[in-house]
RNA sequence: GCGCCCGUAGCUCAGUUGGAUAGAGCACCGGCCUUCUAAGCCGGGGGUCGCAGGUUCGAAUCCUGCCGGGCGCGCCA
């Protein structure tokens, strides 16, 4: 088995220093040494800059201690060359033949399973109106950052958590009973007729102007909150229908972009199965939460803010310290104290679990919680992680904090440290789009954008885009592929479609506001998931060929370059060195997908699998496979793009985009 | 006021733990389909990395201050 290259140097690299220079195995600067890429190809295949962060502290010239430590390695299986460059680099020459047939037989195997159960949380979408486009950035992160953990080996548990006695869906179920007058069975008729999260997102804007009409409404408002949460009459069953049939939707939406989940966590099992009670004892115990008896805040719990570094400044300014209400003086809970209960359970420190049903049969099977036991349904053990990431909008960023903090309070140092917030910056319209959607834009004139606001009845809704998307693709297909079906026009549809959205919501780093503009992300050309999944298609057709032409598989290549002359990968000429710039490229998936997760930056995934593409792409223009006389070469070709084609197909895959038959 | 984020080509963005000549896409200009699919490829122009200091062998990257923009700071979620 041969370890992903950059962790073999690394390792290589460790083991030559710390002998050398007599520097244990365990100091900080041999924990995590720096591998690149080589800029250059004649500079060598990968360079490591430590012999820079050893000059300080060695007190050497980097050029000294490069060549000391190029001595100090020696010869090492696999490399043919390994030189000190004049300015300090430490570069590393492989053998390409040797490395390139393993790669391709799949002998250098990715890591090994490891780590104790993640779970990530995302989409958790108001089950009240349909799913936007600001979710489908949630739901593309989250899933991919799943898939992402799951291939490094990592046992992962995806959540998405439903918010089913909020006040969204008490204002749609508000909507239905005071503005249309309708019971809960003529609510049932409308969801039976159709696109019930449409019907859904309208009401609800309607609603909410409806409040702002007579702020005297609001106190129907929190009646019905109140029914929701006691439950047992007619708005608390019609707030269920609303939300369970919601769910489905979203589900279905987020289908179409290949997304899933193991479990769907809900609110009112939280409530109905007393996890706050159970966490509020804990929290009082501990002194994280306590009754305030004075001030503003007086008769409810709160939990102090630690504020680092204002408290000792202030110290005497005791009204300026701030307190977050956790249960409010007429005894109910925030949102904050509900999912303290439940990122206590995550970690399995509740010492209560849910009961569980199945909520679609699959498979897989999607499981729920659930507030009774399901007859005849054995889930399997959920809960429990020792790595908690939660994918929440960066607006939320107050909040998480606090839910760390609590975890921190409650003696819970370590699994503190182990409850991450993954934020992401929000998902705005450009002006132009907004105006395409008949927004009023007028207000956001002087912005760089416009805010979404789904609260107005604003903003692209996900299966809109899809729907617009996959039509587009469509033509496209048909126009290019005139022997297809309809039927398979629209599948191979579909899976652009979904490429489109999904690449376009990872090609952003997390930090950055998207200002969606609908002809950008609508467009196959460029920088877009249809590109990559067209540099995947080229590669297959190039397969397809070469086994009617010669009856070669992928096995029939190993079994050749097996035999073939190395020269063509070792010469010095072009060809040489754009057939190992295109393997050497290909092989740096494991890599990429460890730096994705170790800085929750997918974007880093999105720009290699571009840049592999567009390898790819230059390759395929500049030579032929199929016409390629020389055997040899031929067959190093051909092990090139079919060891492209699967690291590419991979990257894909963690990105939830699948490679079509034909596009 | 406090906290977090952003500022790199005309536009939208990459730029890894500080490292070799700051890169892509779009747009623009010029080429390439008798060939494994032109959703593609090749070439070209285009940069005060917001500004000013500092740290050091080396700064787009780290530190300080400032400027511009966004978001958050509720007995909402």
């Amino acid at each position: 088995m041969i370890l992903p290259i950059h962790r073999l140097v690394r390792a290589r690299m460790a083991d030559a220093v710390s002998r050398l220079y007599d520097i244990p195995a365990d100091d900080p600067v041999l924990a995590a040494i720096p591998v690149e890429a080589a800029p250059r190809r004649a500079l060598g295949d990968l360079a490591v800059p430590l012999a820079f962060e050893l000059a300080r502290r060695l007190r050497k010239a980097p050029r000294v201690i490069a060549q000391e430590i190029a001595g100090a390695l020696g010869t090492i299986d696999g490399f043919s060359r390994i030189e000190a460059a004049p300015n300090g680099y430490v570069n590393f020459f492989l053998d390409r033949p040797a490395f390139a047939r393993a790669w391709l037989d799949g002998r250098a195997a990715a890591a090994p399973p490891g780590g104790g159960k993640a779970i990530v949380e995302h989409t958790a979408i108001n089950p009240n109106k349909a799913a936007h486009i600001g979710h489908l950035r949630n739901a593309a992160l989250g899933d991919a950052l799943g898939r992402l953990l799951r291939f490094l080996g990592r046992p992962v548990e995806i959540q998405n958590y439903i918010d089913d006695t909020g006040v969204q869906v008490a204002d749609v179920a508000v909507g239905f009973r005071e503005i249309e007058g309708k019971s809960l069975d003529e609510v049932r008729a409308i969801a039976d007729a159709g696109r019930f999260d449409y019907y859904c997102w309208d009401l609800y804007a309607r609603v909410t102007d409806w409040y702002e009409g007579d702020k005297a409404r609001l106190k129907i408002r929190s009646a019905a909150l109140h029914d929701i949460e006691h439950g047992g009459n007619e708005t608390a069953a019609m707030a269920a229908f609303i939300a369970d049939r919601i769910v489905h939707a979203h589900l279905a939406t987020m289908r179409r972009m290949n997304i899933g989940y193991d479990l769907l966590t809900w609110e009112g099992d939280i409530l109905r199965l007393h996890f706050w009670t159970h966490a509020f004892e804990f929290l009082k115990k501990t002194g994280a939460v306590f009754l305030q008896t004075e001030g503003k805040l007086a008769g409810c719990w709160v939990m102090r803010i630690d504020d680092d570094e204002a408290a000792d400044e202030a110290e005497d300014a005791a009204e300026d310290r701030r307190e977050k209400v956790i249960v409010r003086s007429d005894g109910t809970v925030t949102y904050v104290g509900k999912d303290m209960a439940y990122q206590l359970w995550k970690f399995g420190l509740l010492g209560k679990d849910f009961h569980y049903r199945i909520f679609e049969a699959g498979p897989p099977a999607l499981w729920s919680t659930s507030s009774t036991p399901a007859a005849g349904q054995t889930a399997p053990p959920f809960g429990g992680a020792t790595w908690v990431c939660n994918v929440i909008d960066t607006r939320q960023s107050y909040l998480q904090k606090l839910l760390k903090q609590a975890l921190a309070s409650l003696g819970y140092a370590a699994q503190a440290e182990q409850s991450i917030h993954y934020s992401y910056e929000m998902v705005a319209l450009s002006h132009a789009t907004a105006r395409e959607l008949g927004y009023d834009v007028a207000a956001d004139a002087d912005r760089p954008f416009v805010e979404v606001s789904g609260r107005k009845g604003q903003g692209v809704k996900a299966d809109d885009l899809l729907d617009r998307l996959t039509d587009k693709a469509a033509a496209e297909v048909a126009g290019r592929n005139t022997e297809l079906t309809t039927d398979e026009t629209r599948r191979i549809a579909a899976a652009i479609a979904t490429a489109a959205v999904r690449y376009f919501m990872v090609k952003f780093s997390r930090g950055k506001v998207i200002v969606f503009d609908i002809d950008e992300a609508l467009s196959f050309e460029g920088e877009s998931g249809p590109y990559l999944q067209y540099a995947a298609v080229r590669a297959n057709n190039i397969f397809h060929k070469l086994q009617e032409r010669y009856g070669m598989d992928e096995a029939a290549v190993i079994q050749a370059i097996a035999a073939a002359a190395p020269d063509v990968l070792q010469a010095e000429d072009d060809e040489a060195h754009d057939l190992w710039g295109l393997i050497l490229e290909a092989a740096r998936l494991d890599e990429v997908a460890e730096h994705a997760v170790r800085t929750l930056e997918l974007s880093v995934l999105a720009k290699y699998a571009f840049g592999l593409a567009q390898t790819f792409n230059g390759f395929y223009h500049k030579y032929s496979i199929l016409n390629e006389e020389r055997e040899d070469a031929r067959a190093w070709r051909a092990a090139a793009v079919a060891y492209y084609r699967s690291q590419l197909t991979k990257a894909l895959d963690l990105m939830g985009c699948a490679v079509p038959g034909k596009m």
